[in-house]
DNA sequence: TTCAGAAGTGATAGTGACTGTCAATTGAGA
DNA sequence: TCTCAATTGACAGTCACTATCACTTCTGAA
């Protein structure tokens, strides 16, 4: 599993882990925006310029997230014959198996969806993968991933699987994550209809 | 139709039209990012305080728009049997006759599609609308505006329009923009079932 | 093990968006 | 016309982020 990387990628993943831990704490003690990127280069024993280095933005540093859950590899190559929702399903249920249930990281998720700086940059993320998603549903379904039907389809899904993040979160996650998105993806397939009616 | 307002209120209006015109030309001449608040001010001959008076933030200044169609009211007073594709469609296309085709500002439009910063300002935009959705949705089915059905479609909703107005833009707006509302609208009713299968 | 080149680090000096404050000016309404 | 309230521009400051550069630390080949 672990793979053989050398000393400076090991240092840089602590180095950034370390980052992400000092800040998320000063953070929790005053806030997104009071505190600094100098208070938390401190904090983490870096120099600020080590910080920009790591993390683009001082959003990066929230967004980042030390164990993705990979998504694009198992639905590209997923079988035409398994139905899509399945295969998200199915991916994400094993995800959580594996990783002892946090699939969402408590302590970022607060700042994920509650500082609106972070906001759009979570929403920003989301709609960036639309084309590849695109290129996905268009391949199976025959069409151009430039079509209109396609692209509005995509980010409907987008806009979809974003609201249904918020919503978990602003019901401080009740709901287990699978029946969530069983609700979601039905929602989105055949109940569009019925709400805009 | 012109309300009486007072020489204060006219004043704002005719400086904020000089400065995101003198800003709309300035991004022109040398883009969006390299210009400072600074230059706006200066070519649109007030102080730099005033500029940020007038709009909250750089992006702001693409944002604002003078004649801004109204769809709140048409969709919140619609008839209950009306579908809502056809409220939305109908208030659209009344918009469209009334202001001479120009729903879209082409000159805005650049800097609203392409920028990212001021992508993330419209992307927010519409997301900010889903509650005032979700409470007229939830109205008309008899469902709480917090369930995550009423929810995720409305998320779905916006981003499928965000994805439309992408795609125009992508396409150099050449679709008559009632046929391009009727084909989007048609995906998210009864196309995703079909995309995301 | 050694060593040259590559890559990472921290210090430093910016730039520019945005905020807060305050005295001077200018409309609004009596 | 006069008073009060809102608007303005000037000024000083904060902070995210960029660019540069000498210095240190790893890497991979000999």
């Amino acid at each position: 599993m672990r793979e053989r990387q050398g000393l400076r990628e090991q240092k840089r993943r602590a180095a950034m882990r370390r980052v992400q831990d000092a800040a998320l704490g000063l953070f929790d003690e005053h806030g997104f925006e009071a505190v600094t990127i100098e208070q938390i280069a401190a904090a983490a024993e870096v120099s600020p310029s080590s910080v920009y280095r790591y993390f683009a933005t001082k959003e990066g540093i929230v967004l980042y997230d030390p164990n993705e859950i990979a998504l694009e590899a198992p639905i590209a190559s997923a079988d035409e014959g398994v139905p899509f929702a399945e295969v998200l399903h199915r991916t994400v249920m094993g995800f959580l198996s594996e990783h002892g249930d946090e699939v969402v990281d408590r302590r970022r998720a607060k700042y994920l969806m509650e500082v609106p700086s972070v906001q759009d940059a979570v929403a920003r993320r989301f709609f960036t993968e639309t084309p590849t998603l695109a290129a996905f549903v268009a391949a199976r379904t025959g069409r151009s991933p430039d079509d209109l039907e396609v692209r509005v389809a995509c980010g409907a899904f987008a806009g979809g699987m974003l609201a249904a993040m918020r919503h978990w979160h602003a019901e401080d996650y009740a709901e287990p994550l699978g029946s969530l998105l069983d609700r979601t993806l039905a929602t989105m397939q055949h109940g569009l209809e019925v709400a805009l009616r």
